[in-house]
DNA sequence: GTCTATATGCTGATAGAC
DNA sequence: GTCTATCAGCATATAGAC
C-alpha cells in the first residue's frame, strides 16, 4: 500500500526511521538527533514533526523496526541447527553481529525510557523477539523458571561480548567480529551445558 | 599533598574528577558535560580548562579514577572466599553493583576512544583490574589462553547483565540489584564449572 | 495534509582578557 | 582561577507554499 507519491518522498515516515537507524548505528543511541535524520532523508529539520511528535517518538520507531530485524536475524540464524544448544549458540553469535552492525539490541528495544510498555507496536516486537528464544531455553531445561533463568544469562553474556568489543575492551583479545561471536557462541553452550544440570 | 588551597579549592582537579564520576552515574558516560561538571564543583566553566585541555581529557582522569574503584571492589569481593569458583563468583556479583552504581565500568575503562594504550595513568589502572581477575581464572582453567577465554566470558556476562538492567530489560524480570548480581554470580559459576571442563 | 523556510531558546565546548 | 564571549548543534514552533 505505497502512499500516492505525493512529494519527494513516497514514505518520509520509513525514510526517517532508517536514517534513525543507520544514525545510531553510526554513532549510538544517544547521539540519535531529528535534525541530522531530516538533513539525511534531505528533508527540512521540521519535515520529521509531522510523523514524530518528539525525538523519543522516533526513537520509539526506530527500536520497533530493530527489534523486527533482530527477530529476523535470529530465526534466519535458527535454520539448520542440529539440537537446542547449537540452536542457542547460533542465537548468541546472530545476536552479536546485530548488535555490533546496528550498535542496539536489548538495551534500544526494552530501553526503560522508550516506556515498551505503553508502546503497542514496541512491546508486541519485543515480546516477538523473545518468542523466538523462549522455546529453546524451555526445551533445554524444562521447566519455565529455569528457562528464564537460562535465557537471561544467554542474553546476558552475548549482549556483553558485543558491546564490550564496541568499547574496545574484547577487540584487544580478539580483533574480529567472527571471533566476538564464536566467543558468545561458545559462552551460551556452556551456560545450556550447566543449565542442562551436567 | 594539599594544594596551596589557593582558591575556592584546595583540589579542584580532584573534585572534578568526582563531579564527572557523579554525573556519569546518573546520565551515563555520553552526558558527561564539562559546563555541568563545573557547576557541581562551584566554578566558572572555564575553570576546568586549568585542568584539563579538553573534554576527553576529564573523561579519561574520570575513568582512570572509576578504574581505581572498581580494582578496590573487586579485591574487596574476593576476600573470604573458599575456592576460585566463588572468587570468580564473587567477583562477578561485585562488578554488576559497581557497574550499577556508577553506569561505567570495563566499557568506561577500556574504551577505545579513550585510546587507554596511549594514556599511562589510565592503561596501568587498566592492568590493575585484570591483574585482580587473572589469577582467579588461571587457577581455574591452568593453561593462559584458557584463562583468557574464561575471563572473557566471565566479564562479558556479568557486564551484560549490568547494562540490561540498567536500560531496563533484565529488572522486569527481577527487579532488584541483589537478585541481578546473584544471576551474574550463577552465570559466572556456571562458566567456570565449563571451564573446568565439567 | 505534507512539506520548506526560518526562527526561538537552550546547552555545550572552547577561546581570550583580566 | 574569573568573566565574558563565540560558535555550533539541537529540539521544537510557526507561517506559508503546494
Amino acid at each position: 500500500m505505497a502512499k500516492r507519491e505525493s512529494y519527494h518522498h513516497g514514505d518520509l515516515r520509513a525514510a526517517l526511521v532508517e536514517a534513525a537507524l543507520e544514525l545510531i548505528a553510526e554513532r549510538g543511541i544517544d547521539a540519535l538527533s531529528v535534525a541530522e535524520a531530516a538533513r539525511r532523508t534531505g528533508v527540512s529539520p521540521g519535515a520529521p514533526y509531522r510523523h514524530f511528535p518528539t525525538r523519543l517518538a522516533l526513537l520509539k520507531a526506530a527500536a520497533t523496526r530493530a527489534a523486527e530485524l533482530l527477530a529476523a536475524d535470529l530465526r534466519a540464524a535458527l535454520e539448520k541447527t542440529a539440537n537446542p544448544t547449537e540452536a542457542l549458540a547460533a542465537t548468541a553469535g546472530a545476536y552479536v553481529r546485530f548488535v555490533v552492525r546496528h550498535r542496539a539490541g536489548f538495551d534500544l528495544v526494552f530501553a526503560a525510557q522508550l516506556r515498551p510498555l505503553a508502546d503497542p507496536a514496541l512491546g508486541e516486537a519485543g515480546r516477538a523477539v523473545m518468542d523466538v528464544l523462549l522455546p529453546i531455553a524451555l526445551e533445554l531445561t524444562g521447566d519455565a523458571q529455569s528457562a528464564l533463568d537460562l535465557l537471561q544469562q544467554h542474553i546476558a553474556a552475548a549482549h556483553g561480548f558485543a558491546v564490550l568489543h564496541l568499547s574496545g575492551f574484547i577487540s584487544r583479545y580478539s580483533p574480529g567480529v567472527d571471533d566476538v561471536a564464536e566467543g558468545a557462541a561458545n559462552a551460551s553452550r556452556a551456560l545450556a551445558a550447566a543449565a542442562r544440570g551436567d
